[in-house]
DNA sequence: ATATAAATTTAGACAAATCTAAAAATATGT
DNA sequence: ACATATTTTTAGATTTGTCTAAATTTATAT
């Protein structure tokens, strides 16, 4: 067992979970990760997030220095991102092979992408067909941790005229998935920006060739793929 | 969610273990199970595990006097059987699924069966075709907590020259498992008994038209469906 | 029947993960 | 710069699940 990362930073369910939490905190921004923010993020109380941070800190897997917020080092940001490597696949399995709808795979998810076994989850991504993205559109983590680049861009942020393939979604609650499946909007299909509304920024697009008004929440909360 | 079961009784995973240990500790024999054998089965000390009772029982899912060992109520007997139907169902996926062998499943099915969804658990039974039995030949119990009978008994109980088909094993070591592969000995074969070794109660059986030795403690562990 | 052995429970301790309430450090506005 | 607000940490408590060591109950054997 040499070779297998998870032997010797054997985290536990809620540990990896704030990994987690702090990866997603992180991404874009340079900077640490407030304890505020990440109790908010992990529905705790700012007091449990400080002693879960001294532990990870314990452990190697975050920087953190007190009143200076928390930020993953090497080792905490290859365990999240195998976490999330779990969490996508297993959200693919759902979605491909038990007819799950994509506003219901999240909280099972959440349980599945902490059971410990490499062989399971090579298997699983075999089974899958290796695939690069979750039903949300987020990129699914090789084993080595690189994610696959989409070159994606929100809707509200696309220039008039142009045209592209909607591939994800950045809020991906029940709610908004629930609106996007109500009016026929689903990740793969063909998306051309019509008309920018100054006053609220809703825009009038069509999608697969059908004329639709979408408000400023919408249209910013969906990823698109030039053509 | 007021028809779920598990919604009242919210289990433990350690919980979920120590019920389906006195399950199978219970099955078969009428009287409670002890404190000490209940220790044994969970590798942990005897001490533990009356404090564990002692909360099952404030939970009402065991029947429990001081010194007089412990045993499952309905309730207990019916959360049981619905963590080893997850168990058997998730041994059975990673066989037909992801291409396991049935010496590999146990460890992460003792995993799996404590991921709560009765949807995801509902779904994974129609993909797997509604099996009747695990790969080890254990019967997997319906959502209902009924158990298919196999009405199978040991090769070393079997009457001389008397056929039938291999149907389930005792021992799901891995160390059996692989003898029983290395020698071409799998479920669903045919077997017929030859003769028997008085002394030491081994015995020469054909498997499959094939003839082979096979010790008394190979012979009594192996399950057999007459023909 | 009584001594001894075995099984079981109690007492007291610990680590993980959380909470509330209070204290300390940092940020902000005039 | 200084008062106030916000953020963060500390102190102390709780629950779950485990442990060791000691006490107690039940079983067994002469
Ligand atoms: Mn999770
Ligand atoms: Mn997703
Ligand atoms: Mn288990
Ligand atoms: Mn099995």
């Amino acid at each position: 067992m040499y070779f297998c990362l998870n032997y010797y930073y054997r985290m536990t369910h809620s540990e990896e979970n704030y990994l987690k939490a702090i990866f997603h905190l992180n991404k874009g921004g340079a900077k640490a990760v407030s304890t505020n923010a990440l109790a908010g993020q992990m529905k705790t109380k700012p007091s449990s997030v400080t002693d879960m941070i001294r532990r990870l800190a314990e452990k190697g897997v975050v920087h953190y220095k007190k009143y200076q917020g928390v930020s993953l080092t090497e080792k905490g940001s290859r365990l999240a991102l195998s976490v999330i490597r779990k969490h996508r696949l297993w959200e693919v399995f759902l979605v491909e092979k038990l007819s799950f709808s994509w506003d219901e795979v999240h909280e099972v998810a959440e349980q599945l992408e902490h059971i410990k076994s490499e062989q399971l989850i090579d298997r699983l991504d075999k089974l899958l067909g290796f695939p690069k993205f979750d039903p949300h559109g987020d990129p699914i983590p090789a084993k080595d941790g690189s994610l696959p680049s989409g070159d994606k861009q929100l809707l509200s942020n696309m220039p008039l005229h142009s045209r592209g393939i909607c591939v994800g979604v950045k809020d991906s609650s029940s709610a908004f998935l629930k609106f996007l499946d109500k009016n026929r909007i689903a990740l793969g299909y063909r998306i051309e920006l019509m008309e920018k509304e100054e006053f609220d920024s809703s825009v009038r697009v069509l999608v697969e060739g059908e004329p639709i008004h979408l408000s400023h929440q919408i249209a910013s909360n969906l990823y698109v793929k030039k053509i």
